[in-house]
DNA sequence: CAGTTTCGTGAACACTGTTAACCGTAAACG
DNA sequence: CGTTTACGGTTAACAGTGTTCACGAAACTG
């Protein structure tokens, strides 16, 4: 969790190193292969397990603590591979983000299994704030922003949205850079809940193995969701290019890795 | 496991009596909030933990039984609750059919982790095939094949599909009615792929709750998710009454358990 | 310096999944 | 029928897990 009052005392930096501490080794450990445990991060450590209950209250908060980590290094990586095309060009790379959204997931299943197929439930407020300063969200949102303003595509106006939908718009709970988007244009927000949710949807299914094998490895059906947004998101003009970028891409990781 | 050759020798319908226990026990360990555990499973049949693994091999398949009769049991309710429209307005079925699915995975979030969520490895071949004959699966291709026996959606050939989908849907590995459709129509289990992507997104994201809890309680998403996929299975002339449909069926699941 | 907070330890509890050796009983076979 | 085999259970034990509690040492604070 980021303090904005940066600590200066020794004690405090110190405290703060122990965290990273405990989130790096965590971070290590599933890279393993092996599963979170309290323990093993305290043996690994070189503590005992009841000295990290100093710095979380349970098991669950440290899961939530290295998913957010995870989730920041994660997108730090998609941010990097994103600038091989250029600042105004924004549909090229959320088309490179979402690839590596999905190869993400594919390559680390059990890291994507933590952040995002982790069950939170509607009364936990705690889990429910660190959501929404997922650093993931936010960029997701922020590329859909940039391509609104670039490309102007029609979203709904306020009044055309079920009332709850306008509160949670106006007031989202979601992770979503939504601050400097004016209460009339927040119909935006929509649409980014609509896409976000059908990228999640194609890359859970895969990512979880629930459905053919050679339907992943073929990427059909990923392409396929990717394509059928193009439309919504105003970039009909572009989709012969985009579509390229988004083949070139995809073979790109597939060759890279096996 | 349904076994085709039913047992007759005594010990064998012994043992699948025992079997039977075993799920039905380890249902009612998860509807009572508890996490399953073969100790806890053991302990209610008033047996000790080893015995039980005269009948699995490991944990991973205790779990694997229980998901296969949860998704049998759910489905079956399903289906009884689709029948309160006729056979011959399989559109209507599948709208209901659809919302069940949600709200079962809605009031029932650690059930449907558990069946859906649930990671499979690509190379684990025998719960592949559990997956290959899952209930639910073959309870959904089914009514969109019913559907398209009515309304004739277009579906695309097999050549305009990429070699590697060619291949999925003649030998399909995903729960799916296929040996029916005759290899030109195959075509018709991309579609089905798709609107299961589409509609195993929207409930997995709100049944794990990573989203806003006021858009999971207002049922939007998952609303508009269903309405966009009118259109492509020819259910455009039918939108009205099935809008109205799929309002009334998620107001009735609304107003019956808070 | 004295007092207090912080951080770690060791022991213990209540659970997990899993393996091993063992044994009675019920089925199967000659 | 008797003998033998295999099935279905036991107890004991191992290696883990999260979590709590009482304690002590070391580090900061007045």
């Amino acid at each position: 969790m980021p303090h904005l009052r940066v600590p200066v005392t020794r004690r405090e930096r110190q405290r703060e190193a122990t965290y990273d501490e405990i989130v790096a080794v965590a971070a290590d450990l599933l890279d393993e292969g092996a599963d979170l445990s309290l323990r093993a991060v305290a043996t690994r450590m070189g503590v005992t397990a009841p000295a990290l209950y100093r710095y979380v209250a349970n098991y669950q908060q440290l899961v939530d603590l290295v998913a957010f980590e995870l989730d920041r290094a994660a997108t730090a990586e998609w941010k990097k591979e994103v600038e091989r095309y250029p600042e105004t060009d924004p549909a090229a790379r959320l088309t490179v983000g979402c690839v590596c959204f999905r190869q993400w997931a594919l390559s680390k299943p059990r890291q994507f299994a933590l952040v995002f197929a982790n069950p939170i439930a509607a009364a936990d407020t705690e889990r429910r704030e660190l959501l929404t300063i997922s650093t993931s969200g936010h960029f997701f949102t922020d590329l859909l922003w940039q391509i609104w303003e670039l490309y102007q595509f029609p979203y709904p106006s306020l009044d055309e949205l079920d009332p709850v939908i306008q509160d949670a718009v106006l007031n989202p709970l979601i992770p979503a850079k939504a601050e400097h988007i004016p209460p009339e244009d927040r119909g935006i927000l929509w649409l980014y809940m609509r896409s976000w949710s059908a990228l999640y949807g194609v890359v859970t299914l895969e990512s979880t193995g629930h459905c053919d094998p050679r339907v992943i490895e073929s990427g059909q059906l990923f392409r396929a969701t990717l394509l059928d947004w193009l439309e919504p998101l105003g970039l009909d003009g572009e989709r012969e290019r985009l579509t390229r970028i988004l083949d070139e891409e995809m073979s790109r990781h597939r060759s890279s890795d096996g």
